[in-house]
DNA sequence: TTAACCCTCATACTTTAGGGTGATTTTTCA
DNA sequence: TGAAAAATCACCCTAAAGTATGAGGGTTAA
C-alpha cells in the first residue's frame, strides 16, 4: 500500500503529463471534426501540435529535472587563524593570575625564560617563579606540557 | 563581428533548434502529401508530432538549464576538531625524515626527551641528536620555538 | 658499488629549565 | 585598615635541554 502511494506520488508529474496528452489529443480530434473542411488548415492544425508539444516537452523536462543544482560543498573556513576565545572559566577555576597569563603566552610563542624577563622587564628568577606556580597550578611538569595543557583548555590561543 | 559571433555563439542552440523545426515541418508537409490518401492516418501524423516535438521540448530544456547549478554553501563543522592535514610539501622542502617528525610530535604534546626515547625504544643521545637536526631544519633554538613553528607550518597538528 | 641519506649511539661540555625556600613590596578587597 | 593575594627577587641545587663532534650500520638510488 505504501509502494503504491509512494509510486503516485513520485511519478505525479508522469501522470499528469499523460492525462494531459489524452485531453489534448480529444481537444485535437475534436478540432480535426470541426475544421477539416477548411482547406489548408491543416499547417496551422500541425503548426499547433508543434508548438503545445514542445511546451509540454519543456515542462516536462524542467519539472523532471528540478532538483538539477550541482551541490557544491565550499568549506567555509578551512584555514588556522581561527578565533580564539579565552576560556576564563578555566582561567578563573585555575586561579591563573594576569601576570602568569602573560608569562604563559610568551612561553607558547617559543621564548626562554630570559627572554621572557627581559620583554617583561623582571629578573629572570621572578620568570622562574611564576612558572613555578603556573606548572603547579596547571598540573603539569615542563612549558611543553604547560603550553598543551594551555591550549587544550583555550587559555592561550 | 566580434558581437555578431558572440550571439550566434551564444544562441546556437536555439537556432539549430529552429534549423531543425523548419527541417522537420518540410518533412512532414512532404509526409502529408505522400499519406493524406491513407484513411485515418491523420491521427498516427498527429501523435508523431507531438511526440517529436515534446522529445524535442525535453531536448531544448535540459541543453538551455545545464549550466544552472546552484551554488550552496556548505560550512563543515566549525568546531574544535578541525581536521589536521599535514602540510607534505612544507615537510619535503624542509627535508624532515618520519623518524624527526614523530620525534617532533611526542615533543609537542609535552614529553620529555627522555620520555620520547623510552616510548621509541632509543638512547636519550639519540633524541637528542634529532632535536639539533630538527631544530637546524626549522631554524629554530628550542624545543618550544619548534613546535610554534611545526604548528604553523601543519606540520604537526 | 659508491655516494648520499637516515638512524643510531657515545662522550664531553654549556646552557636552560625547574624545585625549594625565604623574603620584600605592591595590590586588592572585605 | 588589615589580611590575602599577587608580583617581585635572591640563592642554591638538580635535572633537563641543547651543542659539538665523531662514528658505525642500514637503505637506496645513480
Amino acid at each position: 500500500m505504501a509502494n503504491t502511494s509512494n509510486f503516485l506520488a513520485k511519478n505525479k508529474s508522469v501522470i499528469l503529463y499523460g492525462v494531459f496528452l489524452a485531453a489534448l489529443l480529444f481537444l485535437l480530434k475534436w478540432l480535426e471534426l470541426r475544421f477539416i473542411i477548411i482547406n489548408h488548415a491543416f499547417e496551422i492544425y500541425a503548426g499547433s501540435i508543434a508548438v503545445i508539444f514542445t511546451a509540454l516537452g519543456i515542462w516536462l523536462a524542467l519539472k523532471l529535472t528540478r532538483p538539477k543544482t550541482i551541490l557544491i560543498e565550499k568549506d567555509v573556513f578551512t584555514g588556522k587563524p581561527e578565533a580564539f576565545i579565552l576560556n576564563e572559566k578555566e582561567l578563573t577555576k585555575l586561579n591563573i593570575s594576569k601576570r602568569e597569563l602573560e608569562v604563559l603566552q610568551l612561553m607558547s610563542v617559543g621564548l626562554s625564560n630570559q627572554e621572557i624577563a627581559l620583554k617583561l622587564f623582571v629578573s629572570l628568577n621572578t620568570i622562574k617563579t611564576h612558572n613555578a606556580r603556573l606548572f603547579g597550578k596547571l598540573e603539569v611538569k615542563r612549558r611543553t606540557q604547560a603550553i598543551e595543557t594551555a591550549k587544550r583548555l583555550c587559555i592561550i590561543p
